[in-house]
Formats: structure tokens, C-alpha cells, sequence
DNA sequence: AAGTGGTCTAGACCACGTT
DNA sequence: ACGTGGTCTAGACCACTTT
């Protein structure tokens, strides 16, 4: 089988020194033209997307996957390198190279930057207020590749710290592929969303791009952060992605940022 | 020279293959050790900073390197990938490996992360209000690596975007480090004020950490961006590193967010 | 001792840009 | 034609973890 994805490739993509020397100099170069590592990588990402090692296990090792795909060590490492600097995989010297999961201790909430102005870093505790199907907006489906009027999943909550409401979190998901999701399920979860969402429905968010602005609060908000109206807050529209990125995820927060900050490195 | 360091760093940090065949097997490895990559990458970031090679200038090839260090091609090639990766390096197939600046195109503005909502990105226009030397505050000295009391060079500006103001910068350099930086030096170039840091005062900024908040405009900040007050602004405070993280800017930039938004990825 | 990822080397050849 | 970075291979050995 994979012999046969081998020549494929080679043929249609890529003339590696093995293949000149085995086919001798018969076709050019094409004009667009993707190194073997390359085509290995997207090779394990469909793999992940497809569910073959589940989040927190093991991928098959280096010498393993070089023997699967017909290439040498290093050209698998360059690979697997990649991923593992996305954070779709993880590297443990000795151990092995396993799928990302949102339960990791060190990974937990990486997609929240919000760091206190003082003090320690600390989880924060999550009331779920609603959880309601609804039809996606014309542009809520756009953004997340749904037909108009396609079903989503409505979820608003407030995440406190040491107690004190910080964020208003309205958050929505395709109801397809959450078919089940509901407050209970919700209320009753330690832990990030995010963990819930991979476990529970196989889908794990591997990126996200987010918007910031600076609003005044509504009286909605007021009243759930209890604030007086009008208080500045920070704003995050967030559309997140899963493998080989498909959008799954559209959600804004409200920040009150008195005792917080948005952390962000430039780089 | 390089022959006297090469030894020096196999002897304390690291025992290569070539090393052990040369030596045998008298030394154990140390308790921290770090590969030789590491201490090329780190050689390489200590020229930077002394200025050896210049920013827009291209640094001497991977063979040229390999042979001054007396390592491999591929131990030079994984240290510069990390170089290039931190964006301290450009690579240019077929043309050579430069030192990043501030200048290009492709790279101008790239610490500025205002989008508009709707249109293409332009380039924003500076507006210099003052540029005054005084005293650094106690914290300001601490962020800075400074000795209580040392002058700073303080300057105000305003950016704007198709003629309206979005921006008010308050920028913080060490004085020592840019001396004769003025608000008619500030006003008579174009192009972005790192770009100027850059070229006159051989200061290149290569990464920065940013806390991101939501802020009400006082009247101030009102006046000098023509809104009415209390407005809510997103808040920017900024740290800049040159090489090998020495802290060389404060900056606290207030953003007008009506049209713009701040954008972020998460990975 | 065995297995995994991590480092390093030497050599071949490809793609790109310049001469 | 030549020099640069980019890809790929094969093999050795090191560091870390588990058996």
C-alpha cells in the first residue's frame, strides 16, 4: 500500500536522488513542486484529521513511519519537526512523539492569554449560563463553512477568577458535529472547553486567529461582569480551527481587564 | 581562532561523534549540555549584536560558516533555520542567508498589528508631537535595565491612516542609545520609526512582548484623537528586544478601534 | 538492554538566482 | 557555469526513558 503511495508521489510530485538513480533522468521537474517532507506532513495531518491516533497517544516512531512512507529518518523528522512547532504533535525524548491534547497540564487553556496584573496564574472556574440551539446568521455560517440556515450550538458563560467574574464567553459551534452538547454536559466538566470538545466529540482546535477592540460594556454585560455600564471592555472575536484548518469555532469574549491583561509576544 | 574555540566547546559542552573518535572515551557528558547548533546559534546572535554583519546585509554561506566553525553544513544549517525561524535572518534561496531589517517590504510595519475592518492595509502616517529628554521613572528604569535616574529620550506621536488619527504612541528609549534622536530627525524620515532605530543608531528590535487592555480616553487622549472622552481605547503597553534580549524600548500605544482591530493568532 | 527522540556528519543532488 | 540555499539519504552516536 504504501509502496504504491510512494511511487505517487515521486512521480507526480518529487524526484528524489533515489528515484534518478532508479529511473534514471526520464521527467523534469514540474513547475510547482512539493518536497517529500512536505507531502509526508500533510500525509499525518489527514491521518490526525481522520482520527488514527486519538489525542494524548502515540504516533508510530521515527523509524516506523520511515519505513511506512519509504523515506529515511530524517526526512520524516523534518516533518514530524513541523507539527510538533504547530503543536499538533508533541515531542517526549525517550518516550515517543504523541498527539496534542487540551488536558495536558502545560497546554491547558492555551488559548486564553489573559494573565493577571499581579500575582499567580490560575485556572478559571466556568458558569455556564445557556446552551441553546438556534440557526446560524448568514455570517456566522460563512465563517465556519455551513449552509445558511444550518443549526448551530449558542453556548454563553462567565469565566471568574479567585471568584470575581472576568469574561463573558458567547460561543458557537456547528450543531453537527456537537449533536448532543448541552448545559448539563457542560456544568458538570472539569477543565477547558476545549478538552471537552476533543474527547467527547473527536474535534481538536489546533489554531485560532483572533480580533481585538476595546467596547463599552452594554448593560448586559454590566450586569453579568457587575460593572457599572459603559466600562471599557476588551472584545475577542475568535474563529477557531481544527486539522488541515477547518473552522469549527466562533466565539467572543468579553474581557474586563482591571485586574488582567491580554498577553501577546511579537516575534 | 576558530580551531581554539571549537576545542573549547566540544571540552565543556558537548561530545560530537568526530570528538569521541579523536579523543576516545575520556570525558563523560556533562550535566547540562547543550548542542553545538546552540552554541553556533548563540555565537551567531553575539555577531549580530556587535554588528559583524549589518541588517539588509547578507551573511557569509552555510559552507563559508561550516568551515570557520569546523562543523557540518547541516549543524550551521539547523542553527540559521532557528535564526531565520525567529525572523533574526532571512534566507533567499539561489541569493544567500541576510540579516533581517526593518526596511523590507515584506516586513515594514510588522510589529504594528492594527487591520482595517473593511479595505486594504496601508501604511500609517506619523505625526511627531514632542521628543524630550528626562529622567527614567524608577519602574521605567527597571524594565529598562537602567540605573535609577538615567535619561531617556520620551516620544509622542500620532498615526493615522487616510488622513484619520488611530494611534497615540508614548515611546521610551534609553538616551545612551540614541543620542542626537530628535523631533526634526523623527519628522524628516519616512518609513517606520524602528527602520530609523535601525539605521542611524544600529539598534535593530527583533522581538517584543505587549499587554493588551481596555482603557477609557481621558480628555488628553480624546483631544488627540478627536473623539469625544471616555471613549473606550485599547490600551497597548510594549517591550522591546534587541539582540540577545536586552529590553531597549517602552512603548504605550492607544489605539482607536472604531475601524481597526487588533489582530492576534494563536498557535 | 532496548527503544525512542536528538545531534552530527558526509555526500549527493535539486531549485533558484546571477554571471 | 557557478554559487547559494533546499532536500534527501545513510549511518553513527548521544541523551533520555522504560523494561
Amino acid at each position: 500500500m504504501y509502496a504504491t503511495i510512494r511511487t505517487q508521489l515521486l512521480m507526480t510530485k518529487f524526484m528524489s536522488d533515489t528515484a534518478s538513480r532508479l529511473l534514471g533522468s526520464i521527467a523534469k521537474p514540474t513547475a510547482a513542486f512539493s518536497p517529500l517532507y512536505q507531502q509526508i506532513k500533510g500525509m499525518l495531518v489527514r491521518a490526525l484529521d481522520e482520527g488514527e491516533w486519538k489525542p494524548g497517544e502515540a504516533i508510530p516512531s521515527e523509524i516506523e513511519l520511515a519505513t511506512r512512507f519509504q523515506v529515511s529518518q530524517g526526512t520524516v523528522r523534518k516533518a514530524v519537526d513541523e507539527l510538533a512547532a504547530e503543536h499538533l504533535l508533541v515531542r517526549r525524548q525517550g518516550k515517543g512523539t504523541f498527539v496534542a491534547t487540551h488536558h495536558e497540564p502545560k497546554i491547558r487553556f492555551r488559548f486564553l492569554r489573559l494573565a493577571p496584573n499581579s500575582g499567580e496564574q490560575q485556572p478559571p472556574q466556568s458558569k455556564v449560563l445557556s446552551c441553546k440551539r438556534q440557526r446560524a446568521s448568514a455570517e456566522m455560517a460563512r465563517s465556519l463553512g455551513l449552509k445558511a440556515g444550518d443549526s448551530v450550538i449558542a453556548i454563553r458563560r462567565v469565566l471568574s477568577f479567585a471568584g470575581k467574574a472576568a469574561v463573558v464567553d458567547d460561543i458557537f459551534l456547528p450543531a453537527a458535529l456537537f449533536n448532543g452538547l448541552s448545559a448539563d454536559i457542560l456544568t458538570s466538566y472539569v477543565g477547558p472547553l476545549y478538552g471537552l470538545l476533543e474527547s467527547k466529540f473527536g474535534v481538536n482546535m489546533v489554531r485560532a486567529d483572533e480580533k481585538l477592540t476595546a467596547v463599552a460594556a452594554t448593560t448586559e454585560f454590566s450586569t453579568l461582569l457587575g460593572i457599572e455600564p459603559d466600562k471599557p471592555l476588551l472584545k475577542v472575536d475568535r474563529i477557531s480551527y481544527t486539522y488541515a484548518d477547518r473552522p469549527v469555532e466562533l466565539r467572543t469574549g468579553h474581557y474586563l481587564t482591571d485586574h488582567y491583561y491580554y498577553r501577546n509576544s511579537l516575534i
